[in-house]
DNA sequence: CGTTGCGGTTACAACGTTGTATCGGGCGTG
DNA sequence: CACGCCCGATACAACGTTGTAACCGCAACG
């Protein structure tokens, strides 16, 4: 039956009802024979824990939070399977929050969320200034995913950001070209991960003694489709257009095929494409597309390790800054046809 | 402070437990000079109320799951993203699970999951058996979305499958294309949305006269990319291939506008693709794809009130079925080029 | 033979909330 | 002036779990 109880299991059981707790959570010394005992009529009845009288006690709740700016982005989509997955294997479930990318919405959720349910929290911050995140009051177990600007005392997990990004402008530079964009520099404050891949950009075309034009690497609203149509539209309409683009991320990647596409631009022949991110699309994209693969499943594995040794040691033990792999897939977009 | 309870409220405003628990609900009759002075006390403990606690007391926790067979499908994801905002504005959260499609995953969920702690549950079945369903034990509210086969106990929110691929199958037809292949058929035994889908594609078929060749329906395994690839690539290794094509879902149809361009075949010209879902990516393809886009936001709205209206009906009250809209977007790949 | 130690088990209280029953006092009525 | 009534507030118990301390019987030890 759904309803039972330790008690349940106890009168049954003939013990009473703290040993059978003892039994479910494997913690105390129970005799063998009264442990299978108790194990039958826990299989009989099919008992199954009340997770809050659980937590009203411990104050565990098995519950994680996932905060990301968007759901719908496949990134953040592929993101949040492997989170859950990681959570799932050391028993917990995950509660997914959808910020909008609004830093208001970021704040409230790094403070504990309006459920004071959750164990901790996981937050991929795309707005969410550093600072004002640091003066967070209530502090709830949290772990930070991405790179971060500024030193906050908050673990995070990040790939090495500049690095790929210098890897793939390499790769670009590689083949030839010098005319090499980039698309993702944010109009306003810069987020810390685009820093970090700008970084990359540059530092691979100093190191190839490629002056740096600032006109290769215009602004960009938002990490959309639309806005890398709008960036490489704009690009291709330079006098001296690009004849390679690194973009910031896959769905920027996207956009800009498909406007080099309306250009009657051909790809890789005339522009070499590199994106971020290998969302699963890339692969199936015309042409698929070269882009940095971040190891989600090792991210995900990092962050949900971190967050639940944060919740074990408290706010005191020191903040840890772990890092993931990646890997420069090439594809399509920057090989030339067969 | 983050641990402040009603106790602490109570006896820094003067009153009792009770009082304040009245004033916090809004339940019964609290005279304004008490309630006043116990929300002012309210606000400066800034005193959140226990999920757990409540929960404990009162049965409901205002959590509710959404489990879908791939969070990495963009359709699922932006359906997600829907249903979260809708149960937000209803004032719960909700919990996502991933059952990657398993039957025994589907049935776990649809029997409460490992986590009491549910109100309810909305669930995507991709091959639960609906028949199994009908005789789950343990009765946790349960809204299905998505059509179903048979009659079965349960409220479930749908869309009219079978007139949406009538329509994309008559605008192929409308165009002038005879040899209108499917991709989507399954090789075993059939989902119910897949079966009224393959029913709206031959029943258009046969208002227009034109017969059906089984050769044009190949089998699919899953519904992704790579498997829309490869059906298309059978398909065009026919002697006769198809001049259009109807995709079961986007992602079918972004496998399949993948294979087509390996092939050479021009899109439209040579052969017209109509897709289903109508996920953001589709836009940006190329050629964009002509698709049919369910009220995703009128799904997840109609679900959670279902849902939010079982919860408080208990089993006995009358299974409802509601339909959510459609509308076919007309793009590039059935469009003649400019 | 009494004491100590220990493995195994138990009783009890608490976590924070809400439903039920009760209480007190001011008011209108007989 | 005594009575009953109703509004507002309160005391208490319960929801299911777990931590603490106590308990019991038996073996080993002094």
């Amino acid at each position: 039956m759904a309803g039972s109880r330790l008690k349940d299991v106890a009168e049954r059981a003939g013990v009473s009802i703290k040993t059978v707790s003892n039994v479910v959570r494997g913690e105390a010394k129970v005799a063998d024979r009264t442990r299978e005992r108790v194990l039958r009529v826990i299989a009989e009845l099919d008992y199954q824990p009340n997770a809050s009288a659980r937590h009203l006690r411990t104050g565990r709740s098995g519950i994680i939070a996932l905060a990301v700016p968007e759901l719908v982005s496949p990134y953040f989509a592929e993101l949040a399977a492997q989170v859950i997955a990681a959570a799932k294997k050391r028993g917990c479930t995950v509660l997914i929050e959808d910020t909008g990318g609004d830093p208001a919405e970021e704040l409230r959720i790094a403070c504990g969320l309006s459920d004071p349910l959750i164990d901790g929290v996981l937050l991929s911050p795309l707005r969410l200034d550093e600072q004002v995140l640091g003066a967070r009051e209530r502090r709830v177990p949290l772990v930070l995913l991405g790179e971060r600007s500024y030193e906050i005392p908050a673990d995070h997990v990040l790939i090495d950001n500049a690095a790929a990004a210098r890897e793939a402008t390499d790769h670009l530079l590689s083949l030839g070209r010098r005319r090499v964009a980039a698309i993702g520099q944010p109009a306003g404050l810069a987020h810390a991960t685009t820093v970090q891949r700008m970084h990359g950009y540059l530092t691979a075309l100093h190191a190839a003694g490629v002056p740096h034009d600032p006109r290769l690497a215009p602004d960009t609203r938002e990490f959309t489709r639309r806005a890398g149509a709008e960036a490489m539209h704009a690009l291709l309409a330079l006098d001296d257009p690009p004849d390679a683009v690194f973009c910031f991320n896959d769905l920027l990647a996207s956009g800009a095929l498909r406007a080099a596409h309306d250009h009657g631009v051909r790809v890789p022949q005339d522009l070499a494409v590199v994106g971020f991110d290998d969302v699963e699309e890339s692969r199936y994209s015309v042409p698929s597309l070269t882009t940095v693969a971040p190891d989600k499943g090792g991210i995900a594995e990092l962050a949900v390790d971190a967050l639940m040794r944060r919740i074990d040691a408290g706010a005191l033990a020191p903040h840890s800054r772990l890092t993931a792999g990646y890997e420069l897939v090439v594809r399509e977009s920057t090989r030339p046809a067969l």
